[in-house]
DNA sequence: ATACATCCTGTAGCCACTACAGGAGCAAGT
DNA sequence: ACTTGCTCCTGTAGTGGCTACAGGATGTAT
């Protein structure tokens, strides 16, 4: 069972654009054609475009995700490797969590200093750093 | 005092090239030249930077400071403003924070299921989806 | 005088898409 | 048969926020 490129993209939850993408970037084999040219996609095919994504939504970046879909054709030595890219990602993914995570902090004190009915924004203030004589008086707050 | 762009980049923070794309894009103003053509920073100039870098740490993005930066030449009714911009990427900022917290569970998830001695990468498996008639067997594990 | 650092402009690359423009073809209804 | 509208095609440009050159002109220290 073949099926248009429209299809593939409703069964994979891969954009239409995306999918051209990934074939143009080679990260997904160059999909069959029909007489007239238009793409085609069996189960397999779809099967890999779901993997993309699931990846994608893992935060593998494209790079892994080739060497993933390349290991998944292979029959030795590669859980390690999918290990190791795993955990990479893992690691990736804790930073820009934890760097978030002080983000958000910080955006809370800074809009909870505010409210406080006083002669320049507490929050413009320290935006601009406290100390900084550059700063000039604005903004009832 | 003025100083170079040298200068400017290691009291603020910010970058040499990124100062100059910022000049480019009309996030800050253009520099004043010396005689020779060369970019001049005095203190303002250079808080200034310190405060796009700040907001750029907080999250907040270049659209959003460059409204900053505009409301802290003014007067009058801005906290509302600046509360509310604040408050809008605290918002998109917890969210990121919550996709990569989930992110991060499946992950583990995803790594802790290796190491069992199966016949077929269980991470590699559960990428591709269990249940997919697809996948072919693969990777000892 | 001679190194070397720093500055300048302009352009291209990064990542992972997304959004057109401009055209061809196909399927369903009248 | 014809029209309407949907989907498909290619190719290119835009997004955000930088970063990295190339190729050249100055400035500073020895």
């Amino acid at each position: 069972m073949t099926q248009t490129i429209g299809v593939a993209a409703k069964r994979s939850g891969v954009n239409i654009e995306t999918i051209r993408y990934y074939e143009r970037e080679g990260i997904v084999p160059k999909a069959d054609r029909t007489d007239n040219g238009r793409r085609t996609y069996n189960d397999t095919a779809i099967a890999r475009l779901r993997f993309v994504k699931r990846c994608r939504e893992l935060g593998f970046p494209i790079s892994d995700i080739k060497i993933l879909l390349a290991l998944s054709h292979q029959n030795t030595g590669t859980c390690d490797e999918i290990k190791r890219l795993s955990e990479n990602n893992l690691k990736a993914v804790t930073e820009k969590l934890n760097d978030l995570s002080r983000m958000k902090s910080a955006l809370q004190e800074l809009i909870g200093s505010c409210n406080s009915g006083q002669t320049q924004c507490p929050t413009l203030r320290s935006l601009f750093g406290v100390d900084d004589p550059t700063t000039s008086s604005n903004s009832a707050c």
